[in-house]
DNA sequence: ACCTGAACACCGTTCAAGT
DNA sequence: ACCTGAACACCGTTCAAGT
């Protein structure tokens, strides 16, 4: 019954798509919530407790929906490069809630560190069925999704930043990059 | 002959390597640099022009190194290597300094997409000659740095958010992924 | 338990002067 | 041309009250 609460971080996460996170002031979160400029800290130790449980909320939707496209996925292989793409392409659209959730955190939030390891073990899971179906080559899962994760990471920060579609002659977006990943990842 | 802004500059690194980019406040660079708080305007028009500038120096400094560790390398693949143990060692060492550089922007700013560009282009030549030695495979040497670099940074970002050491029974740390990269890349 | 209003220290930025 | 001091609007955070 935090329903309060829930219409800060509601209020909140509106001001990082519009103006990152330096645009989540408490005054205005507090005026879009219909509340007086301190009353979140009712809620949430400081600023940074609120983004943090913004980014939270935020990556336990993520990762609910990722599960799903896995699961509506044909095959393994199908399934992991979905996977990576419904990552990509929601990163590219929310640019201000993907740096958040993965950008840096002065203090460590377990709230948002758990929902983290979930999206993480998603994706070593995916890497798991299609190695064990034969697919690519042998390795250690855990470490083929963190080079995985890795690369997204990377050339969604340099899309972001353009420095990816501008210079290349192929199609080095990040879609692009992740094919040859996983093309290289192939027996 | 603007050592008044070298000195901004100068101080103005000082503070981001301290405590980040909340850090560089106008009045702290001042008082470091001896100068009265808002001085500073009259040599970059706002703040994000001063941490640009910062970038844009910083990244010139790290882009003749690195071209050196490339002229110091015995043959084509070992320089590939160095070069990207290299930005690692050094973003690793430097975070806010890296994380100031190739994270987001408000404005563009002429001469740190310049450096930045040089920085690409080091990078493409570094592929362009292992390429050519016929030491990887074939494929458009633009792409396959951006793959590179993109591998590179994702892999800094999650390293430095404790995404990446905690969890990985294998060495799963930038340079392992680095290593497994260039490894299928190989012919 | 939850909310409010006043207050404090700090920040980026502007402006009218000074040399 | 370069620097200064005062001022403005804004911000995170704290605190004493209110219900």
């Amino acid at each position: 019954m935090e329903t309060t609460r829930d219409t800060i971080l509601a209020a909140a996460a509106e001001l990082l798509d519009q103006s990152g996170p330096e645009g989540v002031t408490l005054r205005g979160v507090a005026q879009i919530a219909g509340l007086s400029h301190n009353a979140p800290y009712k809620h949430f130790r400081d600023k940074e407790a609120l983004l943090a449980g913004v980014a939270a909320r935020e990556l336990r939707v993520r990762t609910a929906a990722m599960a799903g496209t896995i699961a509506a996925s044909s095959d393994p292989l199908t399934a992991l490069r979905e996977l990576a793409y419904d990552h990509i392409r929601w990163g590219l659209q929310y640019p201000n809630r993907f740096r958040l959730i993965f950008g840096r955190w002065e203090r460590h939030d377990e709230d948002l560190a758990d929902a983290a390891s979930e999206t993480l073990r998603l994706f070593i899971e995916a890497i798991a069925l299609v190695r064990s179906a034969g697919k690519i080559r042998p390795g250690d899962n855990e470490r083929t999704a963190a080079l995985l994760m890795s690369l997204i990471h990377g050339a969604m920060e340099m899309a972001l930043g353009g420095h990816l579609s501008a210079e290349g002659k192929g199609r080095s977006d990040p879609q692009g990059l992740v094919d040859d990943l996983i093309d290289m990842l192939k027996m």
